[in-house]
DNA sequence: ACACAAATGATTCAAACGTTGCATTTGTCG
DNA sequence: CGACAAATGCAACGTTTGAATCATTTGTGT
């Protein structure tokens, strides 16, 4: 990490004159920095999904003379940090387990991203795989997550109906949570997230599913979860955490992939909706600036 | 410097058997491994005082199918070199590159991990115990977090209220969500989430509050967010996903820092608070208290 | 000294590069 | 609504790239 890089904190200072084709520009160049090196102006721009024109644009919007005044920028500094590049890794190979000690955050950060790698173990990949494909075949898909898990259903939610799978999230106030599995069918699928400790009205809500016949999948913390006896298919997360309570880290990555896969069964569809969402979104300016999507 | 290097071993091995020119060419990029990656073949030939074409010559002694092979294999190199902790956690599992090239599922586990392990840069960590600092001696913590962002704020929230804090989650039915606000003060602060696309209504609300005096933190994706000007301390998350859409898992676990850090600030407060949860949780009967035993 | 094959240098070519000018779209003011 | 300027997309340009081809040199065995 390059502590003083003038150029970098050019574009941010100018960033807010800049038109939205040249921020966008902007962007992937400050977040990619290293890419600018490494890779010609047209795949860079391809990557940020901006013509290769704007890229010279920015260039000359900062005062320069061409986009190689960019590069050359961005290929010094990469140089630079390269050559300390000994150094750097004793550094960080050593500072990793003495530095965490005295530092709850570092220590923890580092222990969430070791639980996220631990999910790409062969069982859990395959684990995964066979959730997502149950997911893919559902007519109707009901999640349910509550108190600790709400974040992690919600947000499998949200992005689900974003892609304009049918999902239905089984929350709301005054206790009606559950009321929209009287419609539910053998044909529907549940995806339940719980962890320990399990709540009382997840496990019933649960159970009313499974005996309407829907197949229910769900993410849990551990093999003798109660979730396990009642689920088709589980995945586990794990939740141990440094800190007094249980991470929900793991397991929101889990959803996500889910979803990832489950667009990815089919991209022209999901592509789709995720366009109409977004000319829906503009219609009603529920965002700030326009919606670049990524290819 | 690079721990396996495949290619630059070959080199070595098949010197030997190289003609003066080649091993001229070969002799350059063993000592200069960056330049090919970060100049033109050309020119890299200019530096070994060597031919264009014995570049290529190279390439094909080595088995390659051109000089490109080279290239991409030094810029690899390089990528993985530049990212400190990513690199390490890649290089710690092995063949992840390789492994994960088939597997959509554990190429995004993959590259999650990485995001979070690269929070542990010093400037990140700083940004951590600023924030977390600056919420300990909040009178009231005013989350805000909508659509997407809507899973963070409220699993901020939902541990806050466990642990006793006074945090007021500004969500609600019928858009009174920005409601609680009319109660803040200016010793209360305001932690806002948001990711790109900036949803209008946080960036509105978030004015309020500045205009209210209170002290505005927040957890956004780039320093050129529109909340970074609002706001008096910033995180940074990646959200950036092989997939369609934004992860928000990196954004999480910033926040499970930081109700962790804010607990570790007064452990017995903490400790005390949770307990006091348990029992009400116990006398409601939220819990199924026995994890029910599988055989 | 000669012949011959390997090595090297020079030349050429198609593809990709960064840049530019122009047409079109977009947003805004009169 | 029309007009104007800014922003953006598109297509063409001249240049440079890496690779292929051919000519020349070099080194070696007889």
């Amino acid at each position: 990490m390059p502590q003083h890089d003038p150029l970098r904190e050019q574009i941010i200072a100018q960033y807010d004159a800049m038109s939205p084709q040249l921020q966008q520009a902007a962007r992937y160049v400050l977040e990619h920095p290293d890419e600018v090196a490494l890779v010609s102006m047209r795949e860079l721009a391809r990557h940020a999904a901006v013509q290769p024109a704007t890229m010279t644009r920015l260039a000359k919007f900062l005062g320069k003379q061409g986009y190689d005044d960019i590069r050359e920028h961005y290929v010094a500094v990469l140089r630079r940090g390269s050559d300390g590049f000994a150094a750097k890794v004793r550094q960080l190979d050593g500072g990793t387990t003495e530095a965490a000690n005295g530092n709850i955050a570092a220590q923890m950060l580092h222990g969430l991203s070791a639980q996220i790698s631990q999910l790409c173990e062969p069982d859990s990949l395959q684990r995964l795989e066979a959730i997502a494909n149950t997911l893919k075949s559902a007519s109707k898909v009901y999640v349910l997550g509550l108190r600790s898990c709400h974040s992690v259903a919600w947000h499998f939610h949200y992005v689900m109906s974003l892609l304009g799978e049918r999902s239905v999230h089984l929350d709301g106030p005054a206790g009606t949570g559950g009321d929209a599995l009287v419609r539910a069918t053998p044909e529907d699928v549940m995806l339940v997230i719980s962890v320990k400790p399990y709540a009382v009205a997840t496990l019933e809500l649960t159970q009313l599913a499974k005996d309407k016949g829907l197949t229910v999948l769900s993410i849990t913390d551990s093999e003798v979860s109660p979730l396990v006896g009642m689920s088709e298919k589980t995945i586990f997360c794990p939740t141990e955490s440094d800190s007094f309570f249980h991470t929900l880290t793991p397991a929101l990555a889990i959803s996500e992939v889910l979803c990832t896969l489950l667009a990815e069964g089919d991209r022209p569809k999901a592509l789709d909706a995720l366009q109409r969402a977004d000319e829906h979104f503009l219609s009603l300016n529920t965002y700030s600036s326009a919606i670049p999507r990524r290819e």
